[in-house]
Order: C-alpha cells, then structure tokens, then sequence
DNA sequence: CGTGCTGTATTTCGATTAGGAATACTTCTA
DNA sequence: TAGAAGTATTCCTAATCGAAATACAGCACG
C-alpha cells in the first residue's frame, strides 16, 4: 500500500469530475462544475481547471488530445486513465474525514452588529436569505435533472442534500431576525 | 461619499476584531478569532494576521506600539484608529451582500459514491456527523461565554446561529444517511 | 452584408490565502 | 531542572481567486 500522492483537494476534484468516463475540455469542466459542484463545494475559475489538467496529466491521471471539428477550430479534450481512477477511488475512501470550510460574510457582518444600525443589518440579512432560497430551488431542479440519469445517483443525492442545506440556511437566518427582534425588545 | 478603499475581506475581519476596542498583540487576534470567528468565518493563520497588520498599520486604520513587560520580554499591541472604526463600520453597512463560500469535502466525496463502499461512505458520514455535533455544543458553549458580557450581544448572537447551523449539518447527514438506505433499498 | 452579441476555448497575471516550519523566550509542572 | 506548554513573531511556498486578454464561431437584426 503506497501512500496518495499529495495533491490539493482541488486536483481531487477535477479528477472527480473526470472519473464518469466523458472526455471533456477544460471549458466543459467548467460548466460541469457549475452545474453540480457549486451548491457545496466550489465554482472554480478557468485558471484552476486548466492548470490543474495539465498537472494531472503530468503525473499520469489524465491523457489529452486535441478534437478537430470541421472547422479549423480545435479544443484539447481530457481522459482520465486507470492509474487516475485508481487514485481518486482511493482518495475518496481513504482520506480522512476534513471539517468544511465555511465563509460567511453575512454572519461577519451581523457579529459587527455593533457598529450597523438594526434596519440595514435586517436588510442585510433579507437578502441573504433571498439567495439560500433560490440556490435551494436551483439544486431542487438541477438534482431533478440528475434524476433521469442512472449514473448520476450520488450527484442527484448531493444535490438533495444541497437543496436542504440552502432550505436550512434560510430557516437560520429567519430564526436569526427573531433573534434580532428579541434583542430589540430587551433594549427597550 | 468616498469609496471604501478595496481591502481583502481578511483585512475588515480583523479590523472587526479591532473595533470592539482592545489593543491586542497578533497573538491575541488569533486567539480570539479561534474562539469566535471559527465557527463561521475564518480560522486565520498567524501569518496572515500578522501581514494584515501591517497593512491596517500603513493605511492608518491601526496604530500599534510596543508592550514592556517587568521582563525583557515585549510585544507590539494594535488598536483600532478612528479613521479605521469609520472604515469598518462603513463596510459592515455598505458593502454589497457576498453569497458565503462553503467547500464541503465530505459532500465531494459523496458525490463520488460510485467510487466507494457503501459502508465507507457510511462512516465517512458518520464521522461528519460527530465533528458537527462537537462544534455545536462548542459555539454554544462559547455563545454562553459571550452571554455574560453585554459588549458581546452580537457576537452571543451569531455563535447562536452557529450553534444552529452545527445541528442543522448533523441533521443533513442523518438525512443523507437515510436517502443512503432508500438508495440501497430500491438497487436489490 | 456587416455589426455586434453570445458562446466556446484557453492563457496570463497579480493579489490573496493557507499552512507549516523556524525561532525564541517565558512560565508552569513534575 | 529538564521538559512541556504557552506566548510572540517571521519566513517561505504552494494553492487559490478573479479578472482580463485573446480569439474564433455562430446567430440575429437591420
């Protein structure tokens, strides 16, 4: 049993997105993970995705061969290889278990409640909550999605749980204005 | 109405710690920002603490001078300068309302199921599940802390939320882990 | 027919952030 | 009285983010 090589999560991640067996540009990484990775992990830039493809293929997880269509136009499209499946099957069973990172702006701004006036920090909080709302919607339909594609069960069942996390935030932040109220009251 | 000069978040985070009015050592903002700000924000390193000092020192939002002890021993303390309490404050008012950013590893691998057992996932779940429950009696033991100063009725405030928020994941997982069931169920 | 918009495809750059290791001194404890 | 734990700070490197630059294809609209 060798150990893993080091590579940061983010290599895990496109070799993950790799690991259903499509050939894909870098482009259509992108747009992959924004489908499916956003909601709980991560909405990765360009320069992420290509360099991380060309480390990938430097160490032997993924080949690459450039796609001509009929035009003269031509993208470079990437596979993951056995020794690449074979080492993001044992990252996922293997590493152990890293605490999530969170960074919440809003409830940065709300622990500076201090120096806000109680009506901008409501508002503040409103609209947090008008965006957990419509990113539970969004991984409710892109895990409907999901559904219809046998080989998307655990994706469809991430997006599920992301649809209930961004529910859940938004009940937070509900339950963080009664809060609010509450406090209000005790002051007067 | 001048703009905000475009700091990094981590530079209004530590700004914030500034601006309840202690002067603090580097150390002291990393001790505070691990009993608070981790919950919901940021761990810092001191590496990063320390820079961000410096810049808040160059751009006159901080001051810092040099702490003599009975013993040879010194260190150099921060406090917060008017031009910075204005420069916060005017942040946590009007800076625009940024989704948070969450990178969920456990959930990434999940989202690779079909790489794992499913009694590795399992435990990988499981083991979550404990790490969020740990951290929900930890913020609300912390917002116990902070109930007894009445400086601290905001930050009381968002370790409540925290508190929550832990319980809200450990609810999640046990949700996953029971779609884990119907999952299994419906494959025989 | 051309002009501009949207989408595909990739690279480059600089600033930010993360994290550990190194250093060094003090205080507590066994 | 050595060693562990806590205080205090710096250095270095890798990882990450985010925006912009480049370029070409396809489509719509006048």
């Amino acid at each position: 049993m060798t150990d893993l090589p080091n590579l940061p999560p983010t290599s895990w991640a496109v070799l993950g997105l790799l690991s259903f067996g499509e050939e894909l540009s870098g482009y259509d990484l992108k747009k992959w993970a924004d489908w499916s990775l956003k909601f709980f992990y991560w909405s990765p830039s360009f320069s992420q995705i290509y360099g991380e493809l060309k480390r990938l293929e430097k160490v032997g997880y993924a080949t690459s061969r450039v796609e001509l269509t009929e035009s003269t136009r031509g993208k470079r499209v990437y596979a993951i290889t056995q020794d690449g499946l074979d080492a993001v099957t044992r990252w996922a069973r293997e590493a152990p278990v890293e605490p999530p990172v969170l960074k919440h702006g809003v409830m940065l701004r709300a622990w500076l409640g201090h120096l806000m006036t109680p009506e901008r920090l409501r508002e503040v909080l409103e609209e947090h909550g008008a965006y957990a709302a419509k990113m539970s919607r969004r991984a409710e339909a892109d895990a409907e999605g999901a559904a219809e594609v046998a080989e998307w069960a655990y994706p469809e069942l991430v997006l599920r749980w992301s649809a209930r996390y961004y529910e859940a935030e938004r009940e937070l932040t509900r339950r963080m204005l009664a809060d609010l109220d509450e406090l209000a009251a005790r002051e007067d």
